[in-house]
DNA sequence: TTCTAAAATTGAGTCAATTCTGTTTTCGTG
DNA sequence: CACGAAAACAGAATTGACTCAATTTTAGAA
């Protein structure tokens, strides 16, 4: 392998990425027009649509990079959380919440979660549902973890105690990124007053 | 008032909405097009959109008048909740997910949901929002209802156990309507599950 | 090196939502 | 009843995502 075909193959799609990502950001998801993409990455509009089944799959890989990280920094709280379940949630929460707004404005969020729920079965939707899924069972873990520690009661139902708190999260999230004019630490804060009845109940 | 003008301008918003809501349902959102809308309301294409900013706020216009009925169909539940906490829950979720699919497929849900994602800031994005708003504020009114009656704890913050409970059964209700073969009892099955924790940590 | 099948690229063409501009209808007033 | 302004309407034109048939490029066998 690794002929000129294949070589040639990466290096497009690279390009096509960087082109879309840099147009996303200056002009938005529907602001950035696939002639403009095709034109700036060097390739024709024919030849995007070979590497890319629409215009949301685009902006899909570049969610991907974006959860990926996050998933990537949350390992290491889940690994060795604070001592303190509220802190842990929080800390965990706050990862996810800090890093999405790094390579991805909201109406980029919005177009992706948009895309999503309209196309969940396209190659994005899948994709997005996985991550969904990996951020969910991420937090699983984290309370996994916690009741190994003996910070957690060890009756309770960690798979659906994962899911309340990730589909909570995940709706405060999209409320969030709805609103141009909403801030971060209003996020947290909401967040960690509904998870305060979940801590109440789960501690030992 | 009351003039020719007035009615005419009546009718005509029916006509569309009736035109439209067959169509959704014979071809799909995506398979009704607005000049067979326009066609079947004996209107022409610019006068839909004078009506309605764009194709999704026709939409728009059936989900709100879905949505209002279950609101309707749940006060009843908020009023005389059946005596205990878990079946209290169960009966006014069941409601909303069992009218849900009374008008709407899940191909229409899916769409609405994206383009209120999408544009929050279109009529119907702001109608959808306030939708939501209502059935979160609905269960709350439940939850102080169960507090008045003594089945759930005074010192519960009845808000944020609110917008917990409708954001997890909002999420699920998603994720369903994302699948085709997803079922209803497994749904309302998964949101007990979830619940069961909460319910556990509110009971008197 | 030459040749051929498969893979990849191209961009003009299609399709459907939305916009735009000129026309028609309604309303209130003299 | 006639008239002018405002509101509604019509549908042709625009726009931009996506398709597809023709062309070019590559891999690898002879």
């Amino acid at each position: 392998m690794s002929g000129l075909r294949a070589r040639q193959k990466a290096d497009r799609h690279r390009r096509i990425i960087e082109s879309a990502a840099a147009l996303f950001r200056e002009a938005g998801y529907e602001g950035a027009k696939i002639e403009t993409i095709a034109a700036q990455a060097e390739v024709s509009i024919g030849t995007i649509y070979n590497y890319y089944q629409n215009k949301g799959d685009i902006l899909g890989a570049i969610v991907s990079m974006e959860v990926n990280e996050v998933l990537n920094a949350g390992r290491g709280v889940v690994a060795r959380p604070p001592a303190n379940v509220g802190d842990a949630l929080d800390t965990l929460i706050g990862i996810y919440i800090e890093h999405s707004l790094n390579y991805l404005s909201k109406e980029m969020w919005r177009q992706a979660m948009a895309i999503s729920t309209q196309l969940p079965d396209s190659p994005f939707g899948q994709t997005y549902t996985g991550l969904d899924r990996s951020l969910t069972e991420q937090i699983r873990a984290l309370i996994a973890r916690l009741q190994e520690i003996g910070l957690v009661r060890q009756d309770i139902d960690g798979t659906a105690l994962g899911e309340l708190i990730f589909n909570n999260m995940n709706m405060m999230f999209i409320e969030f990124v709805k609103r141009d004019d909403a801030r971060i630490p209003v996020l947290r804060a909401a967040i960690r007053r509904q998870n305060r009845i979940l801590v109440a109940a789960i501690g030992v």
